[in-house]
DNA sequence: CGAGAATGTTGACATGAGCAACTTTTCACG
DNA sequence: CGTGAAAAGTTGCTCATGTCAACATTCTCG
């Protein structure tokens, strides 16, 4: 399969998340990616149709590692209540170590997102994950019944937030205590969720 | 006061506003914006430093706004808790109201930032309105006592992410349905929070 | 009125995105 | 094998942008 570089489009795209790690998004330029890829400044065009397309391929890839780390954060055996504060803690995490996919997974101006074909279902698979989690807790009785959506997109919006806060610099506090405090306001967020009638949660 | 322009300085943010609203902040252009003014390319230098300046003036002015929004949002006269919730929903109307400015403040990458020396206490004006919040409801008894930070952080954490959510297009709902989640989400919370044991919460 | 500061303009330079044309390598297929 | 087409990479251009320098205009105040 390899050919002149060996494989190209794999070194772009951790020359390019590790330079939007020193110099943010915005500084982030094609051409040092591809001289970081020790290439010529258009070799890039023969894997991403634009700077753009490259983002959205960082994006792709951060949203396949949040599922898969949300997915092994979930020890099997524990009560599904445990499950889903573990899985909430998985986002964080990932979060915590790749902070330049997740800006460029949710800092990519809708303008870009539309313009890719793909891209509208690329997240939905960490969401499928969550969800699910969702609907387990609601059978064992941690949640209440009925759609699973609000109370999924309440989980989200408490983990997303601490992630977010949290790579920004907004939140003084190291790694382990990031996660310790989502740990603890998870379980917060749910013992009211799980107080919750039904009927209330519908309005969600 | 005015000369040449009237204001230049006002106009040149309310087009950098504008401008990123449509084309978002990555594809934003000083250029445009002067020409959106209607005054040379250069002419902007006379207002700000540079590009990222201009950037960090519209994150100010969003603190602002924020810190302003939030507290008309807390009718008097209601219970501490309402108080909080309606905080919160303060929060997130303002973000959908000028979601320019939520991503100006909080998507600017830390070099940026770091830069301006007058920038890291720009937001604490908003966020103190959350810890007197807090503080009001720790001693009403809606919240365990101890260091309201941790409390603060949590609550900040649920109504940025759904601010972040929302602004982005993750949340398919409407202004008014989005507010009104919000304000559930914020029950469902303090309600978990208020039944956490006062130890439990210094551990966050 | 007149000097100096405040604003704004024109011109230039370096850099980046993306297009076109060209070269080299790899591979499929006779 | 060998050969031709596709794939991968390169060089060189055009245009737009951020920013600096020098110049022009307008306002303020003595």
């Amino acid at each position: 399969m390899p050919y002149h570089h060996g494989n190209l489009r794999k070194a772009l795209l951790d020359a390019a998340v590790a330079l939007i790690g020193e110099v943010g998004p915005r500084a982030f330029t094609l051409r040092e990616v591809a001289r970081r890829a020790g290439v010529s400044h258009n070799a890039p065009y023969r894997h991403f149709a634009s700077k753009d397309d490259l983002l959205l391929a960082v994006a792709a890839e951060g949203f396949d590692r949040l599922a898969a780390v949300m997915r092994e954060a979930m020890a099997p055996g524990r009560s599904s209540r445990e499950q889903l504060e573990l899985c909430g803690c998985g986002y964080v995490d990932f979060a915590l170590r790749w902070p330049q996919h997740l800006v460029v997974m949710f800092d990519l101006p809708a303008v870009v997102r539309e313009r890719c074909d793909a891209s509208p279902r690329v997240g939905e698979n960490a969401f499928q994950v969550l969800l699910d989690c969702i609907t387990a807790a609601q059978q064992s009785g941690d949640l209440p019944t009925g759609d699973p959506q609000p109370l999924a997109w309440t989980a989200w919006s408490l983990v997303h937030g601490i992630a977010k806060l949290a790579t920004g610099g907004n939140l003084p506090l190291t790694a382990e205590a990031t996660l310790a405090f989502t740990r603890t306001a998870a379980q917060a967020l749910l013992g009211g969720l799980g107080r919750t009638a039904p009927e209330t949660a519908q309005t969600l």
